[in-house]
DNA sequence: GCCAACGTTGGC
DNA sequence: GCCAACGTTGGC
């Protein structure tokens, strides 16, 4: 099992977006960086586990944790003309894009905040202190595990 | 709003 | 394949 850091900005999709979904579940779509697609398609896993973190606002914090319950399979935004997501040079034989889908697991009474992530020499290595643009990237299982207790959640995953 | 870091595009 | 120009992300 492996874990990861999906990133949203609140005020498009984040945490409360995810929480009022039916069984809270979601298609993670709209992903369009190739390293972080990469990520989706080959290395996600179900059952992985995910710091979701939320991106430009106040304050930045990983606010929860999500599960992966379906691996990848092509994104259907992609596909649709309407969406802002829609990409001409991709094909149905060759999909170009890929998405996952999610269930929220716990929202953190306590978020923790970046600047709190930047204080933590234990969490100096972090991803997304190094490549803070990549949207999807890999968390070391020692530091979803300090996340986790600086959010003071009671492990009960 | 600014800007650093990075990704993408397109001419050559 | 190189690189300049441009676009985007995201923290501050």
């Amino acid at each position: 099992m492996a874990y990861w850091l999906f990133k949203s900005e609140p005020a498009e999709y984040g945490i409360d977006h995810l929480e009022a979904e039916p069984q809270k579940i979601t298609c993670w779509h709209g992903i369009r960086n190739y390293q972080a697609r990469n990520l989706l398609r080959d290395n996600i896993y179900t059952k992985d586990l995910i710091l979701f973190y939320h991106s430009s606002c106040k304050p930045t914090a990983v606010v929860g944790i999500a599960k992966v319950i379906a691996s990848a399979y092509p994104d259907p935004t992609q596909f649709d003309e309407h969406s802002p997501y829609y990409d001409a040079k991709s094909s149905k034989d060759h999909p170009r894009w890929f998405c996952v889908d999610i269930q929220l697991h716990k929202k953190f009474a306590h978020p923790v905040e970046l600047t709190h992530i930047k204080h933590n020499p234990k969490l100096e290595n972090m991803v997304l202190l190094k490549q803070s643009r990549l949207s999807i990237q890999p968390v070391q299982e020692a530091e979803f595990n300090e996340i986790k207790k600086m959010a003071r959640l009671v492990s009960n995953l």
